[in-house]
DNA sequence: GTATAATTAGAACGAACGTTCGATTTATTA
DNA sequence: TAATAAATCGAACGTTCGTTCTAATTATAC
């Protein structure tokens, strides 16, 4: 399940294709980030990808299916991840705080991804806006129910704080300097530590 | 000190000019808001607004001057009703409630162009980015200050707490239905005593 | 080595975009 | 009413965009 897209087997040179394929992914996700998803020009995510503007027909069928595989990819990432690390703790702050260092760790490793999943959620329509909307949802429903446990109840308060919970992890990619070397553990920490207080004391 | 540019004055039809002016402004708030900058149009504003393409061109340079004009404006309008409210208030913690009431009326209020600013910082480039990056940290700093005398310290927790804090608000667009009718001031008191809890423990 | 399939390259399309310009209409002044 | 300024309009310009198509090239298979 390697392929996101429901071109032919690309045969022996598989491996070639793959590469390929997953330049375009790493030029588009850079492309995206800094000029946001209508800003973006096929033609130098193809430049940055080194192949030719037509070539990126090859390998999706648009534009708009490039998007998707981004994002696609990515939230699948996050929650697989995700659910390694929930599988192994019992504890449920333990728990929730797997839930802050999977999302910081991933959002270290990439940026690119992850702010062209949260800031271009709305760029989607149709079918690939819905099968983003299926696997955001998803991730969204695993972390509301790791917050539900340290709450003890799955009301309407929960709902919120998961939602606040979301708006800060979101919003890390619009102050984060890479250039400063901030420690992201001591981030996902002191966030979870805000956070947790917050939601024990209510 | 209505003017948001150096046009000439417009004479005694002034009230006609302002009418036109701000109906402009909403049409391009609420266009901007649905498809993003890039992806908005100028003729649609103008369709929206009840006025010819190039009238656009009468009112504003270009379209980034619109969109400057638009995110100056919110951000301006948020610092002055947060000034206002805080010159009454002496106790941190009500001051702190405030902060979060001040952010979540305007948002009730101004959905859109609230959404204009948190989208598409980053559409702007030059001297009109600079403008908005000014005043932008001007209330972040307003913020950031009351946020510090609940903590009692101006250190780097303070700081974190207080970007924490601004993703949760600026994330409440992505999530908020208007058709819901959700109680936006149940909203802001459950994000206040989650937040006010949790840098309280801290 | 020849046939077959996978991959790339280049040129071209129509559509939409932001912006400009000159003419025209509408309002103000005297 | 005549002269002046403010405001609007419609048409057009040049550019860039996503996408398509056909031909060429490269790798695989027999």
């Amino acid at each position: 399940m390697t392929q996101t897209n429901g071109k032919p087997a690309p045969g022996r040179r598989n491996s070639q294709y793959q590469k390929r394929l997953s330049s375009v992914l790493r030029a588009a996700s850079k492309v995206i980030a800094r000029d946001g998803f209508e800003g973006a020009s096929v033609r130098e995510v193809a430049a940055k990808a080194k192949i030719g503007l037509s070539g990126i027909y090859y390998y999706f069928e648009s534009k708009d299916e490039l998007l998707y595989a981004l994002q696609h990819h990515a939230f699948s990432t996050l929650i697989e991840s995700l659910q390694e690390k929930l599988a192994q703790l019992s504890s449920p702050e333990d728990r929730l705080k797997a839930v802050f260092d999977n999302h910081f760790q991933y959002f270290a490793n990439n940026m690119d991804d992850l702010k062209v999943c949260v800031h271009e959620i709305e760029s989607l329509s149709g079918k690939y806006y819905k099968k983003v909307l299926k696997v955001r949802q998803e991730y969204y429903g695993l972390v509301k129910s790791v917050v539900a446990e340290v709450t003890g109840r799955k009301n309407y308060a929960t709902n919120l704080a998961t939602l606040s919970l979301f708006g800060s992890l979101n919003w890390v990619y619009m102050w984060y300097d890479k250039e400063k070397n901030i420690d992201i553990d001591k981030v996902s920490s002191q966030f979870l530590r805000v956070f947790l207080n917050g939601v024990k004391a209510s």
